[in-house]
DNA sequence: TTGGCGTCCTGGAGGC
DNA sequence: TGCCTCCAGGACGCCA
């Protein structure tokens, strides 16, 4: 489930092969890609067009397009993109120096958005609080929340570019139980999740994310994070701090590992 | 306004 | 071996 550390890491290997080259042919294959917008409209705009740069916001990808447009792709929980055709191509794009980068999605969750670029701010700024990799970042819309902590920071609004698995290993990190009310949090705990979003999420870039299942970079490169999870996944399996073994629970309908004993 | 739940979607695992 | 059911989860809409 491609999660901030996994864009970023996408986003950085799609520099190279995206930055300065022109579209000249785009096949979009799945409609419910560009939905509501019909496929060949989108492929038509994006044909001609040079890309600018590659950005993140998030779990976007934003493709910066030379007329100014913007092209804002949301892998959801199995897109991704390859240099090479692969099984579940959803979309190409062939480029003017001979080469095509293919847009994979297993189950045909991920968008494809194509705004002008007065709209983009405005559709993020609806959508996302601030990058939690910045100096800036926050908890401060935790105050007064009922709702499980680990459903609070899911809300993209308050973790921009948090999933479910890095939820789990920052409340560990921050040895914070996922089911505490949000609001419950003292200042202490507050400091030490906002620690744990961040140490998780670079921990995570710095292994090229995580690959459980579909996730790859565009080269086919797999990611290694998920040789350092603490909780996810290892039910049972002690706890590398305290030796309990690791529960799992349901949370906000999310599979949620933590530890019984040092989460509190 | 908040929180919970259903929906979309497909492949893989497990049970029979 | 083949069929069936369940599970995984990000974002969004709906309802209480």
């Amino acid at each position: 489930m491609p999660e901030l550390p996994e864009v970023e890491t996408i986003r950085v290997a799609l520099e190279p092969l995206l930055v300065g080259r022109r579209i000249e042919r785009t096949e979009i294959l799945d409609e419910r890609l560009t939905r509501p917008e019909p496929p060949a409209a989108v492929a038509q705009q994006l044909t001609g067009e040079r890309v600018e740069c590659v950005q993140r916001r998030g779990k976007y990808l934003l493709l910066r397009l030379e007329s100014g447009r913007v092209l804002l792709v949301h892998l959801r929980m199995t897109g991704s993109f390859r240099s090479e055709n692969s099984l579940h191509t959803r979309a190409v794009l062939e480029l003017d120096d001979g080469t095509s980068v293919t847009y994979r999605d297993v189950r045909r969750f991920g968008t494809w958005l194509l705004l002008d670029e007065e709209d983009v701010d405005p559709y993020l700024t609806a959508r996302l609080g601030d990058e939690p990799l910045e100096r800036g970042f926050t908890l401060a819309r935790l105050a007064g929340r009922r709702a499980p902590v680990k459903a609070a920071i899911l809300d993209q609004r308050t973790v921009p570019g948090l999933g479910n698995i890095y939820a789990d290993e920052a409340l560990w990190r921050a040895r914070v139980h996922p089911l505490r009310p949000a609001g419950s949090l003292d200042d202490e705990e507050l400091a030490r999740l906002r620690r744990g979003i961040r140490n998780a999420l670079r921990a995570g870039i710095a292994r090229q994310g995580a690959t459980l299942s579909d996730y790859a970079a565009p080269d086919g490169t797999a990611g290694s994070m998920q040789r350092e999870f603490k909780v996810y996944g290892r039910s049972g399996e002690p706890c590398d701090r305290c030796g309990t073994p690791i529960e799992k629970t349901r949370v906000a309908g999310r599979g949620t590992w933590f530890c019984p004993s040092c989460q509190s």
